[in-house]
DNA sequence: CGCTGAGTTGAAGTATTTCAAAAGCTGTGG
DNA sequence: CCACAGCTTTTGAAATACTTCAACTCAGCG
């Protein structure tokens, strides 16, 4: 088993299970059935390859990555848990994306005819489906939105906001900080930026004592206004554009 | 009426109805019911409004736009003749982004209750939604690549062929060209460049031999593995990954 | 104890932006 | 028909944000 993360011995229920709690637990139980373990850092699912199946996050991240033929990657976002990945193309039957493990975690990898069979009986989970859809619109346009106009200051301020919410979307959290699973090469790919600046850019935060970082990415927020003035964006607002209701 | 598109005398039917194809009349019918027309311009939308409606684009073209608070704008997508805005955010009854006609046109406007319905007794329709929702995701999962990692040229030469297969998804134009109803300050704010740097990369483009740009955006493709090469795709692929099935 | 991977820092290089000025087109009103 | 206003495109020059390269530290691990 890929030991990568093991270190700090964080075991799954170390990540949140937000996602899963509007789920009835019959329904958990169907998707229990599908339910795969994944280690971190393997690759589930390679851009082209045939694929016709939804991947319910049950616990663990996913990375969903791009890739250019000179090598350099692109994250497109991650999957928490809860979440729900579709990764096929417009012919339906190809992924567009690359799925990694980027922690231990479990996923059910449910096949659509099951699936659409599953969203048929389940009018709670279509809408559940729903509100996941236009969650993952909504902050894949706000990233775009950071990529093309936005300073590398207000992406990594607006990425680690998005974090924050999406591990505690109750914006109540008990512990005043929280980890991302991920190195600073990562944060770059997500947001477009070398990791060096990635670094650099952290740093400077530090030094302006707006947040802290420790231990490979446990962060801190210390002045959360200033954060979000960086970042463009209120958190109200974002929780409420980007956090499916009823979580 | 505003006017800053009629100059040429353009009618709605100058732009492609591709998406039309596949919807059976009856179901066209249904939706012409609540096809309004838009003028070039008309914001149609704003980020924050409460709207529960899905947008079905019968001609013209709409841009989904979000912006920062210092004024700078991103366009996040266009939507074309046939593809489907489901404007809102997570919360699903406020719109995550801006929506505004780029040309004049038409569009149905439905209710999400009414929309829901017409999912229901209309399969077809259904299946549709699902291969465009795809589309959607991969061209923009494409864009994103390209956004964090690729150069001015790179997004440039996508873009153009990104355009050019969604306006003709057979890949056998009967024209040799196409026009595209954008400026270069737009098309700089849909691939995350200024204008004068889109002009500077459109004319190195020209120069070199590769297309041709002619009355505010007619473009002609001359080398188009060149182009292809430079964009980092290949545009068989791509047409596969963006244009849902039966297109 | 030496290896590996992640983070940090400085210096140099480069892609892109910004600023500014001018040229081209299009529609408008005299 | 011409002159003018307004917008888009074009080009040059200077500024800058970010990348690349390279060297070093540090922590965890075999």
């Amino acid at each position: 088993m890929n030991t990568s993360l093991s270190k700090k011995a964080r075991s799954p229920t170390d990540y949140p299970t937000q996602g899963a709690g509007p789920l009835a637990s019959d329904l958990r139980y169907l998707l229990d059935r599908h339910a795969r373990p994944f280690d971190a850092k393997k690759l589930l699912l390679l851009q082209g390859d045939e694929s016709s199946a939804v991947i319910y996050v049950i616990d663990g991240w996913l990375a969903l990555t791009k890739s250019l033929e000179n090598g350099e990657k692109q994250i497109i976002d991650f999957a928490l848990p809860g979440d729900i990945v579709d990764p096929s193309a417009a012919d339906g039957t190809t992924a567009a994306i690359n799925v990694q493990a980027q922690t231990d975690g479990n996923a059910a990898v449910v096949p659509r005819a099951t699936w659409e069979e599953l969203l048929r009986s389940w009018p709670r989970l279509y809408e559940l489906t729903q509100n996941a859809e236009a969650a993952t619109l909504a902050r894949r346009a706000e990233r775009m939105l950071r990529l093309g106009k936005g300073t590398a200051e207000m992406r990594v301020a607006y990425a680690l906001i998005e974090f924050c919410i999406r591990l505690d979307p109750t914006l109540k959290r008990s512990t005043p900080g929280f980890h991302i699973p991920i190195t600073q090469q990562q944060l770059g790919d997500f947001i477009g930026l070398s990791s060096v600046h990635v670094c650099r850019t952290l740093r400077r935060l530090v030094r302006n004592e707006i947040l802290s970082v420790e231990d490979h990415m446990d962060i801190q927020f210390h002045e959360k206004e200033a954060l979000a003035r960086i970042a463009g964006i209120a958190p109200a607002d974002l929780r409420r554009e980007i956090i499916p209701d009823g979580k």
